[in-house]
DNA sequence: TGAATTGTTCTACC
DNA sequence: TGGTAGAACAATTC
């Protein structure tokens, strides 16, 4: 379940090995057209023929490839990699697309549930209209924050999902950052105090700092190019700990359903 | 076999 | 109308 730190992980992976190679073509070995979001991939091989790759960063939980003309947008959704090389023959059958560049060397993006997508734009007018802040930008204060929370009437969970709101946090980081500021998931924004809401900016900060710095959280189905994998799955305090002694007070974690997400928290420490 | 899994988008409501 | 809530959707695993 790659978020922002994973996604940030593959991208400076990436911008070591492919920035300044020209991509070739674009085909997916599995007749999975869906996986071309917004065109088919006859344009999309029209558009990033002899293309060179200039540059490759990050907004929100998307990879943008930065071309000498326009952008070419990859969003790993649930299950989404992207590897340089395959580790066994069979791994083909769960390829979305494979890139070829004109070195010779390939790009495969590897999706066993298919959820994840590519798109090319000639510009990113359609991304930036769709996400909001970048949580590790300087824009991004303890102020704006909690001015922000206070204008909206939700509870914090879904709040904190809605990637109008605040771009790139998703299950896992959300569930840690609540944890961390003791604010119970089902809280309304508007009813944060000041003193919760600087609380949040520092969780997180924090942890997705930390995230980035171990190279994201390995649960269940994220690697990084070839075959790294994150170290944060050790820092969890309450995702995926049901049952098990919140790391501040040993109150047993309970596992909820809020907007239909699994969530965790601890209801000693994040009271209602 | 159907429940679980996720981020995004669509629809419906007040 | 705009903010919010909830359902739908993609596909696969166990």
């Amino acid at each position: 379940m790659p978020e922002l730190p994973e996604v940030q992980t593959v991208v400076n992976f990436l911008t070591k090995l492919i920035v300044g190679k020209t991509i070739l073509s674009i085909n997916s070995p599995n007749k999975y057209t869906r996986v071309f979001s917004n065109s088919t991939i006859t344009e999309c091989n029209r558009f990033l023929l002899k293309n060179r790759i200039t540059k490759i960063t990050r907004r929100g939980k998307y990879i943008i490839f930065a071309l000498e003309e326009g952008y070419l947008c990859i969003h790993l959704r649930m299950t989404g990699k992207l590897l340089l090389n395959l580790e066994i023959e069979s791994d083909m059958k769960y390829v979305s697309a494979q890139f070829e560049f004109t070195d010779g060397t390939q790009l495969f993006f590897k999706d066993v549930r298919k959820f994840g997508r590519i798109y090319y734009s000639e510009n990113l007018d359609w991304l930036e209209s769709k996400l909001g802040i970048e949580p590790l930008s300087e824009k991004f204060t303890s102020k704006y924050l909690y001015q922000h929370l206070q204008q909206k009437n939700r509870q914090m969970k879904p709040l904190l999902l809605d990637q109008s709101f605040i771009a790139g946090l998703g299950n896992i980081y959300v569930d840690e950052a609540l944890w961390y500021a003791g604010i119970h998931p089902l809280m309304i924004a508007s009813q944060i105090s000041e003193k919760q809401s600087k609380k949040l900016y520092e969780g997180i900060q924090s942890i997705l700092l930390n995230a980035i710095a171990v190279k994201g959280t390995t649960i269940i189905n994220f690697s990084y190019g070839e075959n790294g994998r994150g170290n944060y799955k050790d820092q969890l305090n309450v995702f995926g700990e049901t049952n098990n002694p919140c790391p501040k007070c040993k109150t047993i974690i309970q596992k909820i359903f809020v907007g239909q997400r699994g969530t965790h928290f601890c209801p000693a420490c994040q009271p209602n």
